[in-house]
DNA sequence: AACGTAAGGATCGTTGAACAATTCGACAAG
DNA sequence: CTTGTCGAATTGTTCAACGATCCTTACGTT
């Protein structure tokens, strides 16, 4: 009779959500996402609360949140500065990145996760033969994105999402787009090939030497001075 | 010759580290973390910010942050509650525990890790022989932060703790804590063992074991009404 | 040249007040 | 019992102000 109305309720969360202060922190992220505010660059409270046409009380309410994702460093009295991974700051991001893909990769694969994994190796492909290495660069991140997301906890699928986040900062730093995202699309190829057929250990071992290479390819290449 | 400033350096953190916000935040967390403030309870604006002499936006900026870590519900327009998670959230909790925990049981444990763990599992013995089953759950909790310290990652610690915190939120709904506790006072001891003696594997097993366990008795004693 | 100090300007931290927007409960009407 | 409507209470947002803190520059000392 009203089953509908149970339907309806999932709907809930989208009701809530609109505040100010949180499209406000959309934009920003979006901004700092893409690299329009670069690591490092302070971001002025009375200069954009200008631009966008908020209060600096809702602004500041924004950059709390942003602060919160890590995206942005609050520091007492001087103001809020788009962050700046330090070489320490990318060991620990593959750190959780071991624990969080090496879980997923053992777990069976759900069809419509596998669904999304595949589409986001094709569109890597895809990019890649059109050397569009920003494309390429978005769909490896959809791909783990969606490998993560395996280990179906909503919890876990938001960390990654941070962690993600944070990695582009890592990326805009050192910006060589092609050197670090042309190596991974081949491999992203056969983990899913692992992984589809559930050969879980396999699919872990290669797993690990994927971040490890990552890893070190980040790292070496990695200088967060000027 | 300067190593002692390399030291020294790492003190950094704390500097930055006091803003009215922040404080108030503590406090509140303080609060809600022994159970002062209940989960579902509203927190005024108004009563909050007069009772700690605190202007709104001030209270506002402190109520993002526990926001952000999921210790409160902000409702638009309704106002901020505590938390009150849900049966879900639970399983939610476990799945994540289960991979930061398996994880790091998996892992070479370091000499002062392996301090805290043997310390935090003397203290629950010692506080159960008291029945004191309050301290009983606070040295359960630091067992399993220390644990998931093997890991040896600053950002899946900060995870664990506001996980842990999310987790006292459901022990506060439920506040029977001698029943929920008492069984894993051993347990504690055995995954010590384990762990010490380097069988990895085996603690993996037990530890498994010993989650799905716990979350068993929390969701069939566990009842977000009223 | 290196260092300590002082002054000034810019920006942040916090407050208090104000008004619009929204929710909620009560009560009347159908 | 359901559906409108009204008013009180609370939140969302803005604005202006002032003290606190930081940064820069300049100046004088060693």
């Amino acid at each position: 009779m009203d089953d509908f109305v149970a339907d309806l309720s999932q709907d809930r969360p989208r009701l809530g959500r609109s505040s100010t202060a949180e499209r406000v922190a959309d934009i920003l992220r979006e901004r700092i996402s893409e690299g329009f505010f670069r690591p490092g660059q302070r971001l002025s409270e009375e200069a954009i609360s200008e631009a966008l046409t908020v209060s600096r009380n809702t602004l500041r309410e924004a950059f709390r949140l942003l602060g919160h994702e890590r995206l942005l460093d609050h520091q007492l009295n001087r103001g809020v500065f788009v962050r700046l991974p330090s070489a320490e700051d990318v060991l620990d991001l593959y750190r959780v990145r071991r624990v969080l893909e090496g879980a997923a990769v053992r777990r069976p694969p759900t069809p419509d996760a596998l669904a999304v994994i595949r589409e986001a190796v094709r569109e890597a492909e895809q990019a890649a033969a059109g050397d569009d290495w920003q494309r390429v660069g978005t769909a490896n991140i959809r791909f783990h994105q969606a490998l993560v997301s395996l280990n179906g906890s909503p919890r876990i699928d938001e960390l990654m999402r941070q962690l993600l986040a944070e990695l582009r900062l890592v990326f805009h730093v050192m910006d060589n787009p092609r050197a670090f995202h042309e190596p991974f699309v081949e491999r992203n190829r056969v983990l899913l090939g692992l992984v589809e057929s559930g050969r879980a250990d396999e699919a872990a071992a290669y797993l690990d030497a994927y971040l490890d290479h990552a890893e070190k390819l980040l790292v070496h290449a990695y200088e967060p001075n000027r």
